[in-house]
DNA sequence: GACCCTATGTGTAAATTACATGTAATGTCA
DNA sequence: TGACATTACATGTAATTTACACATAGGGTC
């Protein structure tokens, strides 16, 4: 029996969320792929690190064709060119949507970390700090 | 542009977790595959449905490799033969690492929820709700 | 010119998840 | 008794997601 894993998984978050973070960043003003990387690593936990970069810019490529942001070329300054995204109404309500997918996911894994902690309460780890 | 997925991403958990939701049952007690199955059910949002089974056990397999959990052959009963895991002191170690990437993807979260009805709260969606 | 930082992007492997299918034991009901 | 359902475990493989490597390009600095 191989397992590839030999002791514990990687627990790092796989940036299921970056999707709602990135309409949520949008949401509050349009921003460039770049911009919106280092804007989004705050948002996800403190270990994690920030989110690939290739990642993020082929989510904005598949959210334009979605309809749920739009972009335009920035006006040339300094550096290279810059594409500056704004989320669309549409994508206002998937943010909408993401909401409560987000409220239901907090739920259940507070359900989680409760039954956790009761199923720890009784036994050897030492759970009273928390 | 070719995008695959036309209106909105699937929102269901994609099970993640599963693999503490296994260990968090198994610390309350020895059980089998399948039954693990219908008491992981509510530990996930309600709208998910039962995770799949071959995942299920293709999970315990691997958990088992990695000495997380072990397992023996019920004593012969009706029905097909069962295998019943419990979970090893390694397993203890294991959930109690899961239980504070959970807390911390827990804070991430409602950071993100928080940020969306900061969003919300100036605009057309009505947040009044929730 | 060599090198770094910003900025956007493609190619592809690895990991994860989902779906289809196979097996076996037992029970049911016509 | 044989078609069918249910429990239980398992493998095969496609689809999707994520991660890593790399390419391109503008501009600054030394």
């Amino acid at each position: 029996m191989e397992s590839k894993r030999i002791v514990h998984p990687d627990r790092r978050p796989h940036w299921r969320f970056t999707e709602p973070a990135v309409l949520v960043l949008l949401a509050d003003g349009p921003a460039h792929g770049y911009e919106l990387r280092a804007r989004l690593t705050p948002l996800f936990p403190a270990d994690a690190g920030p989110p690939d970069a290739s990642g993020i810019y082929r989510l904005l490529h598949r959210l334009e064709g979605d309809g749920t942001i739009r972009s335009t070329w920035a006006e040339p300054g300094p550096g290279p060119a810059r594409r500056v995204y704004e989320i669309t109404d549409s994508g206002r309500d998937a943010l909408a949507e993401w909401a409560s997918a987000i409220a239901s996911e907090l739920q259940a894994l507070s359900g989680l970390l409760a039954a956790f902690y009761r199923a720890g309460a009784g036994r050897g780890t030492s759970q009273a700090d928390a």
